[in-house]
DNA sequence: ATAATTTAAGATAAGAAAGTCTGATTATGA
DNA sequence: TCATAATCAGACTTTCTTATCTTAAATTAT
């Protein structure tokens, strides 16, 4: 099977993202996440702690707590998510798999996927979450 | 980590450039392949065996044997092969990962993600594998 | 015929990713 | 203070992917 982000990527960019609509300093618990956005609750648990550890996140435990954007969400991008689990390394490797990914050293294919991979980083980096929160529709949201 | 191609379907992808420039109905053996391409042996024979199962290559036992595409390289794409090895998923899911992707239901990165997502696909069909053969000077294949 | 070479096939192992469980810790509010 | 509700932390299990090993079957050339 094809993917571009591992599932725990992709479950941490629906629990930011879903942070984002918080307006206020509210906190949303992890139990509240993990029914909205239908992902296992204790795997959840696990990623918001890491992105709680990676300073994109602030926590509180106890009655009312939960998580929060630890920073306004008009500052935080989904790059930012998509670095602190998964890493940058599709912004460089070769979509064939080749070791080595450059100009120098083309696969067939790599003028096309240098651009491909350039607009995939741009979708991820031009707009903030704010935005994000702002244009969703997605039920789960709701 | 974030990937595209499964490393199956990566070394799928270089194992049949690679038959590709073999332009008379000559034989490759699995050693040859796995010694150029650095791909573990026996991983690469089952993966040549499933390539020849979906009538992708065609095999050969014995001395001088190995395998070879079965079609005119020009009839080939790398989106037979991705399709093969790790199916057209990635046509159709969304990039955050949310289980409905379409125009009704759209993330919020949903029309960007389609555009790249087609122009991905587009990478894949556009050359045949003779033209990829041709244009290629990876120092794997040499 | 027979020895050598190659793919076919299946079992198994090793590793990574995904998901689960339990108890400890911390904070709230009655 | 005390019960409750929440995160924190670690161990554990399950599942999937990647890789290895071994034997069988087929083909070729001697
Ligand atoms: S070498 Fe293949 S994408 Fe750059
Ligand atoms: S809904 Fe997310 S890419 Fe289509």
């Amino acid at each position: 099977m094809s993917i571009i982000f591992s599932r725990q990527c992709e479950y941490a960019l629906q629990a930011v993202t879903y942070l984002a609509l918080k307006t206020n300093g509210e906190m949303t618990s992890i139990k509240e996440l993990a029914k909205k956005l239908g992902i296992p609750y204790h795997f959840l648990g696990k990623i918001l702690q890491d992105l709680t550890y990676k300073g994109l996140l602030v926590s509180q435990k106890g009655p009312s707590g939960g998580f929060r954007l630890a920073m306004p969400a008009k500052d935080i991008t989904l790059f930012h998510v998509v670095e602190a689990i998964d890493g940058v390394g599709f912004t460089k490797n070769c979509v064939l798999g080749f070791p080595d990914c450059s100009g120098q050293n083309p696969c067939a294919v790599h003028e096309k996927w240098a651009g491909l991979r350039d607009g995939i980083y741009s979708m991820l980096v031009n707009k903030n979450i704010a935005q994000i929160a702002k244009e969703t529709r997605k039920p789960e949201y709701v």
